[in-house]
DNA sequence: TGTACATCAGTGAACGCGCGTTCACTGATGTAC
DNA sequence: TGTACATCAGTGAACGCGCGTTCACTGATGTAC
């Protein structure tokens, strides 16, 4: 089934361990994530893990930095958009999208590894330029990125966990707005939804 | 140790295991309770188990209903106070403080549970009289209430996590000010917390 | 009042399983001389 | 060019463990007659 690596090569198996114990705990969450599946999956002895991780442990943890990786770099491709608060929508979306796409391994990420601080310095960031660009009424933008994270936590982590629940369309953009204290009548949310902002104004 | 129970009073067993188990579950997660470690923490066989449960999962599922329970028990105890805003900040303070104080079961009831549907109607409830009583912008308070809901699951559920965080003393009515678009000025936020408010206005 | 019997609360031993990890190994491939 | 040797990539068998669950059971306690 697979063929031994050539010399040199033997690094490729690293990866392809990664692969494989990815795909058992997308399918089956952390419990499904035994060195004796992963190498069943790979196609290869159990042992042969032993050179690449030094326990089951460190698999799991690859495993869950290369996802919080994953997550982080989809938040920063998101919010290459011109104006600041529609990167704020932006990231939102990227970071539901991912729990959704991907809802065990996005748990695993949460409950195995620190969160990646970079995403709250890029809401902070989006942030502050709302409050230059008068898009936001916050006062103090590195505590309301905090919020606005937790926020989206709470949304994306019940998304993973939940499977009938009345999500509204603009749940996401409903979140944002409210803790960056977004203006509502020029954001992402308002163009899209002007029936909402019309009962707003009535 | 333990001492058989009487007669016609064999249930009382089932108790002593639902107490063993959410110790375990507490104390070492989902994983540590198994049916032999909570047979030893009660002091019986493991088979002594079966005559009350049907299998590990209806244990396990038991455990954690009960915290589902005694978790919108707290949020109603708390919200038996006067005004309606501070219905939803004690209502925010009551969720976050229980997964302050059972991290590992606050998590189980949200991955083997759906959650209380009653905790989103309360919430909504005390919303709806902020905005009558004219403390509250919100315009769609069941939306509002679902978002606050979510949004509380995200700090609680962080909170049960992680263990080095800011944690902000305020992030709690913060983002149950933000959610519910509270009046700030006259929300308890801000009688604790005049600076902040000072800030805001400046 | 005595006794046979049913029921209740719980036990002890055993089953088969999948697991993480260790160990001594194998066979191919490159390298020094 | 040939050959001994080192290294690399990976194997197969075995270890000891804790687990869920099943089974036939035990001994005390209440009840029918």
């Amino acid at each position: 089934m697979r063929s031994r690596n050539h010399r040199g090569e033997g690094v490729r198996l690293r990866a392809d361990i990664l692969v494989a114990a990815t795909g058992l705990l997308d399918w089956g969450g952390e419990r499904a994530v035994t060195l004796r599946a992963v190498a069943r999956e790979v196609g290869i002895a159990t042992p042969s893990i032993y050179p690449h991780f030094p326990d089951r442990s460190a698999v799991l943890l690859a495993v869950v930095r290369a996802a919080s990786a994953e997550l982080t770099h989809r938040i920063r491709v998101a919010m290459t958009t011109a104006s600041p608060d529609d990167r704020l929508y932006a990231a939102g979306h990227a970071y539901f999208d991912f729990a959704a796409a991907h809802p065990r391994r996005y748990r695993a990420t949460f409950e195995l590894a620190d969160p990646d601080p970079v995403i709250v310095r890029l809401l902070a960031g989006a942030l502050s330029e709302c409050v230059a660009a008068g898009y936001s009424a916050s006062t103090d933008p590195a505590a309301d990125a905090v919020a606005l994270w937790l926020g989206l936590h709470g949304v994306a982590h019940q998304r993973s966990v939940i499977h009938n629940f009345p999500w509204s369309a603009d749940l996401v953009p409903h979140v944002v707005a409210s803790l960056a204290h977004l203006d509502v009548e020029r954001s992402h949310h308002a163009r899209h939804h002007p029936r909402h902002v019309r009962s707003r104004l009535g």
